[in-house]
RNA sequence: GCGCCGUUGGUGAAGUGGUUAACACGCUAGUUUGUGGCACUAGUAUGCAUGAGUUCGAUUCUCAUACGACGCC
């Protein structure tokens, strides 16, 4: 079957949604963060740690897996769960961000048919198409698909932004005519930048198609103010169907996670847990630390008193500033067991608030103690 | 004892008679949002072994001293 989103109750003061998915590998409760596995791993972690950290799905990247080892192999190997040995459920990425990120430093080449752009690999010259996006998704088999979007830069211009909005939904619609796995949903992306009138079109013209869930893009990309990323939430989410699941793709940090929350979001994922726990940071409730910090050399404690995870309850921050600074793996590894158990703490207390309607007392009390500066 | 060479920051080292002493590593701090990232950004010697001299001016020239390397007796 394909997912099943229920939505169980919205908090009696603001937009906040307490709901969860169904799945052929079980159900996942919503709002809820999940981690990134790139390139079929959530980087240094195994399944069993993943799980451990409370996060019951994670999301795969199209692309990368299109390069290596290559949709066919993965298909070969029984699909993306089995290959991976992740039962799961799995979201993936379509690629798009991809193309955004890697245009970035070279030219791209976005036409009408797809985007042509050079491999990251061995520059040889590829070709990724609304189709092909899906027909890779497909074989990788996983449970949630993503349409093949035009995520643009934050700087781009309205009329730059309302081509891409149109692009995008033709693009989407494409996609969706040779989206032919039956046991996986499809999610329509919406754009527009900070644009109101551009997110309304792109959001009702996404819902018209009838996707299984819809996904909020274009946010979270370098030099993007919080205001314009909070305003592309806002001006979206009103024109998005009650009783389908809402993605807001590459956020991640605790106070963009509640903000969206609050703004009537689901499901967040980002790299970030990981990406920072790679560079010796880490989140608590106070706010983010950094292990480099020669503070930490003859500190006994845990990275966060209180914490359940594997990291917090074997491990001093002396040690783990130790295996920072000697660049050894097993900290960032330990890291990013923490930082993912923190994300996914922060949304269980989350769905608790949300049951009790106290999400945004519960999101006050956070921020008051979540230090920024 | 004599000869010769050398002595620049935490480390390895560039360099010049004249405003701020290159670079690298290390160290310190910051950044990181659908992962081309173990990456990026910033800071880090008021001082060039010590003392005296030459000079308008010396880390750079001269002499002495200390320390170190090498060679000879």
């Amino acid at each position: 079957m394909k997912i099943k989103y229920n939505l169980i109750k919205t908090d009696k003061n603001c937009k906040a949604r307490l709901g969860n998915i169904e799945t052929n590998y079980g159900t996942v409760e919503t709002p809820m963060f999940m981690p990134v596995g790139t390139r079929a791993t959530v980087k240094s972690l195994s399944p069993e740690e993943v799980l451990e950290c409370g996060s019951g799905i994670i999301l795969a990247n199209t692309y990368h897996l299109w390069l290596r080892p290559g949709e066919d192999i993965v298909k070969k190997c029984g699909g993306l769960h089995k290959f991976m040995n992740w039962n799961g459920p799995i979201l993936t990425d379509s690629g798009g961000f991809q193309v955004f990120s890697l245009a970035k430093n070279k030219k791209k080449d976005i036409t009408e048919e797809g985007v042509h752009f050079k491999s990251h690999i061995d520059g040889s010259k590829l070709l990724l198409t609304p189709e092909k996006s899906i027909e890779i998704q497909n074989k990788l088999d996983s449970d949630i698909a993503m349409s093949f979007d035009e995520c643009p830069p934050a700087s781009a211009d309205y009329e730059y932004l309302k081509n891409s909005v149109e692009r995008t939904l033709r693009w989407a619609e494409r996609g969706k005519k040779v989206h032919k796995n039956p046991n996986q949903a499809l999610f329509g992306i919406v754009q527009g930048g900070p644009h109101e009138d551009l997110r309304k079109f792109s959001a009702e013209e996404t819902v018209k198609m009838n996707f299984d869930g819809y996904s909020i893009g274009g946010v979270a990309n370098d030099g993007e103010s919080k205001e314009d990323m909070y305003k592309a939430i806002d001006y979206s989410i009103p024109y998005l169907p009650e009783d389908k699941v809402r993605y807001l793709m590459g956020v991640g940090d605790p106070i963009d996670i509640l903000e969206g929350i609050m703004r009537g979001v689901d499901i967040f994922d980002c790299v970030l847990p990981t990406r920072i726990a790679r560079h010796g940071q880490a989140f608590t409730h106070t706010g983010k630390i950094n292990l480099n910090n020669s503070k930490y050399k003859e500190d006994l404690s845990s990275v966060e008193d209180g914490c359940d995870c594997y990291c917090c309850k074997n491990y001093t921050k002396a040690y783990i500033r130790h295996l920072i600074s000697v660049d050894e793996t097993f900290g960032g590894r330990l890291l990013s067991i923490h930082n993912i158990r923190f994300l996914i703490r922060l949304t269980e207390e989350v769905r608790q608030a949300i049951k009790d309607d106290r999400f945004l007392d519960y999101k006050r009390e956070f921020l008051n103690k979540y230090k920024t500066k």
